[in-house]
DNA sequence: CGTTCTTTTGATAGCTCTCAAGTCGCGTGG
DNA sequence: CCACGCGACTTGAGAGCTATCAAAAGAACG
């Protein structure tokens, strides 16, 4: 729960990475590919664009890449590993707000009141694209294109965030999760159907506004069922017509 | 249930109400003041904002305003009434997403898909202040200051959302809806701890993941206790101190 | 190889939902 | 003006889903 000391505003304050030569094969599975390596734009602005962007981590499982009110001055898009956010709530218990994969972004939501609304951790190795918001905001009136991706990627968070708010089952949850987990991992180059855990048992349950147990126990009775195979963090989705018809009161597909 | 034929995609085709008069005595407490009313800026881009604008209405009680997959072309400011946003999930229940009340913005879940997500439908008799959102956006790229608006729009749309998904007790969540609503009147005029309900207790049901027994049993035990006082539609807080606390479970203050 | 955390499994309790009936208010029409 | 009818709201009883408590099994780590 303790921060190391020293990276207690680690977006900001991190060491940047020297260039790993990955940038390429990263940038476009990243949110941001669009504008990042948007063809039909002149060199100079997307040469504007990559300077903006600053490589930084690696943070290690259970570091904090920003705290809840901490100022705010970046975003920054997933690299490699998962981040999750959170908050305690007055009873001490956490709230997960979501995880982040590889070309996902955080920090959208601390637009509003110039501070980070949530904590930010690493679940395993993280590194990161950050991108100093105040100078991108400003590239994005001389970039329209950068502007509608904002634009968009804010919008679609308002939609990730109603989805869990519905009143669901267990199990409508449970299967919601894998399965958005499979359309996000598919595109990045990850099995769809085979694939590792990055979280606790109760990281999931405090997302899905589960107990730990009712995860434990829903997970159980799919594999009865057929629907999957779990083994510890190993999951594999069997019946995906199935999972899919579950998830899609939920998921409105 | 059913839209009134002609008036399918009323945010986009109903006609442009003629000037009442009221605009700057609205427009004060409106999400985009700043941006309209921003005292610092050119005469010639203040005026370009106000082109944008249309005055469209009124709307009357369960008239929809956009339906759920209708093309996205604008958002919309509330002038006046309250606006319903809800989804019907797939055994026709439906999920209330929010409540608008004068000054607030409708439409920006819309950005990421070009299609509105929900349904929006007017509880009262409502007007809105129309924006075309292409037209914004371009706008937005001469205006820093309607960007960042903007961008801060949606940034605490997506805090809102992420309010409800919490896992709260029926107690917790209509004391938070109570406060938020007196929070979200008081600004506006309109008495801090005395107001009217627009929608039904359904309504506050569907919003708040609760039977709408439930909300009834509620708020009769909140009046027993003390803390309100209500008759149909009628709210009057009492023991504000009490409501805030409980509220704030919910609301993180 | 012991310690610790994660995960699983079982038993019980509790909150909220569902079903059902009854009350109230309001607009309509006689 | 009043009776009627419909929808909104209230109230009650019982069931169900999930949380909580408790404990044990299993994996990870030094």
């Amino acid at each position: 729960m303790v921060s190391v000391s020293g990276l207690a505003l680690p977006l900001s304050e991190r060491a940047v990475m020297l260039d790993d030569g990955d940038s390429l094969s990263f940038c476009s599975t990243c949110a941001f590919s669009s504008a990042c390596l948007a063809e039909g734009l002149p060199k100079s602005k997307l040469s504007e664009l990559h300077v903006l962007v600053e490589h930084i981590g690696p943070f290690h499982e259970g570091e904090h890449i920003f705290h809840e009110g901490s100022p705010f001055t970046a975003i920054a898009a997933v690299r490699a590993g998962t981040v999750k956010t959170y908050v305690t709530d007055a009873s001490g218990r956490e709230q997960v707000h979501g995880f982040f994969l590889p070309g996902e972004v955080i920090g959208l939501n601390a637009i509003s009141h110039a501070r980070y609304p949530c904590n930010a951790i690493a679940l395993d190795t993280v590194t990161l694209c950050r991108f100093s918001f105040p100078a991108m905001a400003t590239l994005a009136t001389r970039m329209p294109g950068l502007q509608q991706q904002l634009f968009r990627l804010l919008s679609a968070d308002i939609g990730k965030a109603a989805l869990l708010a519905g009143d669901y089952s267990a199990d409508e949850r449970m299967a919601a999760f894998l399965v958005t987990l499979s359309r996000r991992y598919a595109p990045r180059g990850y099995s769809a159907n085979h694939f590792q855990l990055t979280m606790a048992r109760t990281d999931i349950g405090n997302y899905l506004r589960l107990a730990a147990e009712t995860v434990s126990r829903v997970l159980r009775r799919f594999q009865d069922e057929g629907l999957v195979h779990i083994e510890r963090r190993d999951v594999e989705l069997i019946d995906r017509a199935r999972l899919d018809a579950m998830a899609a009161v939920v998921l409105r597909n």
